[in-house]
DNA sequence: TCGTCGACTGACAACGTTGTCAGGTCTGGT
DNA sequence: ACCAGACCTGACAACGTTGTCAGTCGACGA
């Protein structure tokens, strides 16, 4: 018998070939009393071709499709030519799940990233950066978005555990993550990133919350403000409260503590138009001069508010976070840049640092952001 | 012998227990010689337990576990209890891998998103409605950039498909995607967004860019121009060619065919603000008064170089795709607006109906822009 | 008292793949 | 002519789980 001879695609009309040859494995039709591989008549789904089926198809044992689907070294041309023919008639795809249970490394080659919003900028960019780190390591991302819902937070990682993820990226919307501890454990990789664990002891990647909102208070008081309102996201959320303290800091070092004024627990950018059109068409006393918008979204809100106002060239304006066309606006706003880019580089170095075996302790690495003056923050005070 | 008293942790320090109850199955020591389940003194990581484990520990067998685990009825009150402690103890997690190795639905419970880059708004939004849908059935989902790379868009499918997604949405790279017929007739749902597919066929949403830059350009005629140049995007990019022959057939229709000026192939913001820029200052004849342009950041890099040249006010701009903070630039930009929630949950839509088995013919969703006018393209035309 | 039924539980095979090991063939040296 | 060794190839078990089916036990009606 002739090689080029051996085996037919299961169910293919007509068949005209030989009988299976001894060395196969299984019927030919296992696979379904009426069904060929990869395409019927009708549009009906149809199983996918097994090793099986490609072991029969090329006559060989499944072990040699294995080796050869592999790429393992050892296998002769001939037969290695017989089972890539078969491969491709049939439209073999290899079943990484099943691969991954026998194998005994354990990879799954999958990584998940839960993060605050995957829509807004600060998260899409972190993603992608994760992901460029990721494709290097063949690896795929599961994405998901928290919207700060702590129970959703537990049930997705549940989820990524249950599949079996390699590593875990997290910005975390619950206050403490002690249900993490088996998990981590269990060798399970996870970095937090934006916000520090509580509670559990793991890899971390943040911005220096407190100083930058320091430096942003300074820059409006080095230009003359004294009367600066903060906005500030929930407190419940770290960032947010740091970023509120770094403000009440500020301003006690200059001498401003009789002058705080906070206005916190703003969740969006419409939140922080409607405080600061309150606060600014119905104030009785002296008005602020400046703002401290503790987040991207809420500076935006913030001028919204002010250019209703009429009052963009007149009342300051600092935001903490970066985002596409700040530098565009009139005035340009000045912010506190993180540097998204680089934060999700270094999420993604510390990650598969610790996938490929690194042990050390954890680490905390700290991202000093920086002030970009574009015109908003430097509005000298107006009565 | 009470059930309180079977099975212990393999392992623990100090054995005080009975030894293993008649009906335990495998040696408790089998995950290894020295290693308790979840935990070490070290960091090192350690083997999760199995369902092998729970059952010995709890003294069933691993069919009971599975059926406590699955929730299934038919399981006493005590021996659930008993099990549940153990699952607790050992830090159980379910395989999800084996379990759908083994299940007969096949269903993974992970969808699969090309598209063009997970960073732009565009994108972005898209994913995190995408995500909203797959949430609601319990999937989750696999992101990834596809920069229009052909070759990666192919790696990427191949490699979504050997995790065997249950569904992939993709915004494709390639110019024709015949690669996908066996994956499309093996049963993959599959919905393309934005773009539609090209030699095969398949479900998609896009929105109408021939009519939607027909309405951009009328309007700017309707505004007095006569000289509008447009700006695009890769030729070879299929709603690029589109946005730019809705450009050209309003120019024709208006009478304008002979004042017809493209600039394409520009990839990134800072491509549209150098060709605006040179446009503009170096132009020996008369100007255009006017620009369309075909995607978003162009429309960004045109803002640019007008406002460099101090020309904001006195040339018109309308873009194609809305993007955050269009309305707060100066003048505010109007642009062609595509509803990327409503694209989004459509896609979500389709992609679970055809994954809950609907067989129906390949639907076509195509979604109208609309005008949002803000000010940039109500400009008049100025010499 | 005995058979029957229902409720619960377990043994076993199978999902699609790979690690281990043993067997077969062929070449070349003696 | 014979054997060692290299080179290929295949049988089998195992990964962690679930579907199938058979078995045990106590209660209940006749």
């Amino acid at each position: 018998m002739s090689p080029s001879e051996q085996g037919e695609v299961p169910g293919t009309a007509g068949s005209s070939g030989p009988p299976a040859p001894p060395g196969a494995v299984g019927s030919p039709g296992s696979v379904g009393p009426a069904g060929p591989i990869g395409s019927t008549g009708s549009g009906r789904p149809v199983a996918r071709a097994t090793m099986k089926d490609v072991a029969a198809l090329s006559g060989v044992s499944l072990k040699t499709v294995s080796r050869v689907v592999n790429r393992e070294a050892g296998v002769s041309p001939e037969v290695r030519e017989r089972v890539e023919r078969a491969v491709v008639r049939l439209d073999y795809s290899h079943n990484v799940h099943a691969s991954n249970l026998r194998r005994s490394s354990g990879r799954t080659g999958t990584v998940g990233a839960l993060l605050q919003d995957i829509s807004n900028s600060f998260s899409a960019s972190l993603l992608r950066s994760l992901e460029d780190v990721a494709r290097d390591h063949r690896t795929a991302v599961l994405a998901a978005s928290l919207d700060e819902e702590p129970e959703r937070e537990i049930a997705l990682v549940r989820g990524l555990v249950a599949r079996r993820v390699d590593g875990l990226v997290l910005m975390p919307a619950t206050a403490r993550q002690e249900y993490l501890l088996p998990e981590l454990r269990a060798g399970l990789p996870t970095v937090f990133v934006d916000r520090l664990p509580h509670g559990v002891d793991a890899d971390s990647v943040t911005v220096d919350n407190l100083a930058g909102s320091r430096h942003a208070v300074r820059h409006l008081v080095s230009h003359g403000h004294r009367r600066i309102v903060a906005l500030g996201d929930l407190r419940t959320i770290q960032t947010a409260e740091l970023r509120l303290q770094g403000y009440r800091e500020a301003m006690q070092a200059a001498g401003l503590g009789g002058e705080i004024l906070e206005r916190a627990d703003l969740r969006t950018s419409e939140a922080a138009e409607q405080a600061v059109s309150r606060l600014f068409r119905t104030g009785t006393g002296p008005r602020p001069t400046a703002i401290f918008a503790g987040r991207n979204d809420l500076a935006v809100g913030a001028v919204r508010a002010l250019r209703a106002l009429g009052l963009v060239h007149r009342v300051a304006v600092v935001g903490f976070d970066d985002f596409p066309l700040a530098d565009l606006l009139d005035p340009g706003l000045t912010v506190m840049r993180q540097n998204v880019g680089q934060i999700g580089a270094e999420v993604g170095r510390l990650l598969f640092a610790r996938i490929a075996g690194d042990t050390a302790p954890p680490r905390r690495v700290i991202i000093e952001p920086t002030l970009i003056p574009r015109g908003s923050g430097e509005i000298p005070p107006h009565e």
